[in-house]
Order: structure tokens, then C-alpha cells, then sequence
DNA sequence: TTCTCTGACTTAACAGTGTAAACTTAACGC
DNA sequence: GCGTTAAGTTTACACTGTTAAGTCAGAGAA
């Protein structure tokens, strides 16, 4: 019989991916499931496997959205914005901002780690690390030496987002104590991961 | 016949629980299935919910180990040490190596979080408060008040701990960019942790 | 038209998971 | 010896990801 479900290949592939975001957005990374995402879609479980490589290869379909667009929201966020430090302050918020209203999408990207990860280099997480990068720009321009990215200011970042990740982790698992404010908690977590930025009128 | 394995109930118990320590410290807690660790210790895997309600609380009984070992290795790293700024050093080393020393703990402590967490409540992590509670103490010494813990030395734990926990993850989940020290970085993370806490020649 | 081939999909199956209910059996008090 | 109880086992259910084999429509060539 001609299918009444989903057209040739691409549309399917792209049936199953919005379903698997659907269903994680909604109900979280463990209920995903093969089986499940195939009922919701109108296939068989199998037929996945003939779009994507097996399960991690999926979720990575989904980190790859999920990095995109974390990538999309920290430019836009700063867009017009000069000062370093109000630059880096705006990236810090607007991390939490993505961590807080995309909370499946987060643990997804940078909590759960797939079996597999070997087999996708780091090429996945080019945006990852171009945000990174990104961040690294501000705090050389906050150091004075804008458009002179060095190595300590790749550390630096990557000790910031170490701040931030963690604040985001401890608060999305519920591992924080129930008298902490969470708000207050998130405010002092960016306050802290910024201390060693300098101030405009204290550059060195 | 006479069994060949285990001695009644407590022992049994037991055994279960080192052999689930045990791979767990070995292969990590996705090689930890109720069927493996009857098998390794002699019994079926049904036993098991003889002794433990079901494999979060079995897994429950390795996180509150971990925290105890924990607690009393962060005791043990700050013993005879007088100098408030010094004894937060202390502590936040003794938790990076903590981490890494006991990687598959820290995943299952910090990182896991159990799927049916409601019903443990935060009782269990007593130990963990506990730490933070003595990490605040030394805090209200760093800033002149020892002996006088406010909320705020609460918060400001908490801060730190995330920039620790942040750290820590971020690394054994191996995200960070390759090019990247992994000592350095945590010695950056450990520095930035501190940076609000003032000298002992600045206390206000 | 008929034949073959290809690509998309399904069915059936494997080996594993956590867990509940029912059954067995050894030990103990009376 | 009897009944009770606790400790373990067997069996089964409803899942999981994944592979191998089978089906079957449509395209291209003869």
C-alpha cells in the first residue's frame, strides 16, 4: 500500500529527529527511547537505523541542535554590547538563561555523556569550543589587549564555564540546599566566575 | 545442601555490597547491573531485593560511603591547619583529588543522579551539608567572624563548590578542549573558587 | 512487458535491563 | 512432628538497544 506516515527517507529522518527533540524536550532524556520515538512517528524501531548510525549518533543529532543554538543566543546576547566586562557579564546570564529554559536540552549537550563519545571527535563540539573562543576574545579585550587572544585567556574561560556548569549542575539536580536561594545562588556563581575580570577603569 | 556461598542475610547483604563497590570502583557504574553483581557474589539477582529495596537504594547505600569517605578525608586535609584562607585551600584540594582519586565514587556521588531520588531525601546527604557547613565555617574565619557562620558563608560555599563540582565534571567527562592543562586548570579553578576570600592580612 | 536491481522499510530475534509474584526450603519454637 | 517464618530461587513481564534476514514498491534496462 502507498504510505499514509511520512514520505521517502529525508522526511522520516527529519520525523524522527523533531519527535526525539519533542519527546526530550517534554519528558526528559530518559524517556527516550528507540521504540518509543518509532511508535510516535509511525515506524518501526529499526527503521531509525537507517538514518542514524544507532542511538548516541541520534542524541548527537540533538546536541548538534542544542550546541547551535546555545551558540546562537550567547552572540545575540551581546550584540551591541562594547564594554568587555558587560560583555562577559552578558555571557555568563545568558548561558544560565539557556541551562534554566532548556533544561533537558542542557544535561543533554553537557551532562550526559553518550557511550559511544570516542567515536565523535571533538568536531562535534566545534561550536562548544568557538564559544569558548568567543568568551576568550571578551576577557583579552577586558585585559586590555583586545583582538589579542592568548592562551591564559582560553584557560580562563574554560574556568568561568567550570563555574557556571557547575552552578547550573548543582541547581538542575537538585543537589543544592534547601535554604539557597537560587537566584541569589546563580547571581554570586556569575559574580564569582567574573572576579578576575578587570574592570574598565582598572585595566593594567 | 549446605550453601557454598554466603552465610545468612547480613553476610549476604554485605557481600553485595562490596561486589557492587567493587566493579563499580573497577568498570564504572554502567557496568553495574543487578544480574552481574548476583552473579559475581553467588546469588540471583531477585536476592538482592532481599537486602535492598531496589538498585537506587543499593546504589544509595555507595553514594553514602563515598560521602562519608569523603567527609572525613576533607577532616583529615585541614587537621592542625590554623590559617583560614589555608584550611579553604586545603579543602578544595582535598575534594579535586577526592574526585579524581575516586572518579566512578564522584560520577555516582555527584554526577548520577538516581531516578527515584524524591524518596531518599536530603538525609542522606547529611555528610554532604555537613561539608558545606564546614567549608562556610572556615569562610566566616577567612573573613574575621570564626565562629559566627551567617547564610552568607552558607551561599559563598556553595559558590565554591560549584566551581569545584564544575571543574571536576568537566573534566572527567573529558569536555575540555584539548590544548587545555588539565593541572592548570584545576589550579586556576581552585584560585578562582577563593578569590572572595580575603587574605589573612586583609580581613576587614 | 518482463527482469533485475536497489533502497526503504518491517519482522523476528538476541542479549540484556530492573523488578514483582509465586514457589521452595531450611531453621526454629512448641 | 507441626506450623511458622525468613531467605532464596524460579519464572515471568515489560522494557531496552541492536542485528540479520525478509518484504516489497519503484526505476532502469532488455
Amino acid at each position: 500500500m502507498f504510505m499514509a506516515r511520512a514520505k521517502p527517507s529525508k522526511e522520516l529522518r527529519a520525523s524522527i529527529l523533531d519527535e526525539a527533540r519533542q519527546t526530550l524536550v517534554a519528558e526528559g532524556y530518559r524517556a527516550l527511547s528507540m521504540r518509543r520515538i518509532a511508535r510516535a512517528v509511525g515506524c518501526t524501531a529499526t527503521s531509525i537505523y537507517l538514518h542514524f548510525r544507532d542511538k548516541d549518533d541520534l542524541l548527537h543529532a540533538l546536541i548538534h541542535e542544542g550546541l547551535e543554538r546555545l551558540h546562537e543566543q550567547l552572540l545575540a546576547s551581546v550584540d551591541g554590547i562594547e564594554d568587555p566586562l558587560r560583555r562577559c557579564q552578558r555571557l555568563c546570564r545568558s548561558y544560565l538563561e539557556f541551562a534554566l529554559e532548556n533544561r533537558e536540552y542542557y544535561e543533554v549537550i553537557f551532562s550526559l555523556h553518550p557511550e559511544h563519545m570516542k567515536r565523535y571527535p571533538q568536531a562535534l563540539y566545534r561550536r562548544a569550543r568557538e564559544n569558548l573562543e568567543y568568551f576568550a576574545d571578551a576577557l583579552a579585550a577586558a585585559a586590555g589587549r583586545a583582538g589579542d587572544r592568548r592562551d591564559e585567556d582560553i584557560l580562563h574561560a574554560h574556568v568561568i564555564w567550570a563555574q557556571l556548569h557547575g552552578a547550573v549542575s548543582l541547581h538542575l539536580d537538585e543537589r543544592l540546599d534547601f535554604r539557597i536561594d537560587v537566584l541569589a545562588f546563580l547571581d554570586a556563581a556569575v559574580a564569582n566566575a567574573l572576579c578576575a575580570v578587570p574592570h574598565p577603569d582598572e585595566q593594567e
